[in-house]
DNA sequence: TCTTGACTTGGAGTTAACTCTAAGACTTAT
DNA sequence: ATAAGTCTTAGAGTTAACTCCAAGTCAAGA
């Protein structure tokens, strides 16, 4: 699969992916014996984990230390468990931020929903408007 | 309530509490007579406001428009509400990515204990270890 | 074979959100 | 009243994550 397809699937540009190539947040991708990249099915499977992590938010960073476990074998099950650990917590912590802010949200949109209605927003004892 | 006391009750720096002041996140705080910044209630509620915000990973720009429409007065009800409607869907989606992610990471992890403990991972016919 | 368009690389440029620096003003304790 | 420490500003610097560019290579059609 060429990178104009693969960056069609994945809706992301082959500039992005050659990018997380380059830095090592995936293994280096097959090649044509021409030299031009022809993603397999396991690149693919890489492509997408990579990409699930950068939408959650996770930095680059940790896809590339995993990565790196990934590479040096069996050794590193402990490391990588450790790693995957850290990092969920980081996104269990993230939609805690995120549930907050969608509450406050909610709160002030009702507040508007009736603004919009009278005219005026109504009274309240927490100012942020 | 000086700089550093809010900065310290929000756990933030004083360089960014000044920095989103100057960018327009936040209105202009009250000062001193000397010219020393010194925050009101109503100070802290903008503050607590865009560090919400900021926490759940909306972008400064927003929080300028929404500032923006605010000093406009109540013409902009309904601009106001539109902005915070769509700011809310846009979190609501993050969510998903991160519910996602977690799921995934959840399996990683199951796989992970296993193998930290037989020494060895379990086939796996996703191929993303 | 020649042309056209997509692919390659290394490296430079961009954007968002801070973060730091320098030079000077204010405040508080002696 | 003076020294030490905190505050002020404007503006430069940093970091993460792309994104673009130039110069050249490869592949498919006339």
């Amino acid at each position: 699969m060429t990178i104009k397809e693969v960056s069609k699937r994945y809706d992301v540009t082959p500039d992005t992916l050659r990018y997380y190539e380059r830095v090592g947040m995936i293994p280096p991708v097959h090649r044509t014996s021409g030299g031009i990249r022809d993603y397999t099915e396991e690149d693919l499977n890489w492509v997408g984990l990579a990409l699930c992590m950068r939408n959650a938010g996770l930095p680059v960073e940790v896809m590339i230390d995993y990565l790196k476990l990934y590479q040096e074998g069996d050794s590193t099950f402990s490391a990588r468990l450790q790693l995957l650990e850290e990092q969920k917590e980081a996104l269990v912590e993230q939609r805690k931020s995120i549930d907050a802010t969608i509450g406050r949200l909610n709160y002030k949109i009702s507040r508007y929903e009736i603004a919009v209605k009278t005219g005026e927003l109504s009274w309240d004892e927490d100012k942020n408007n």
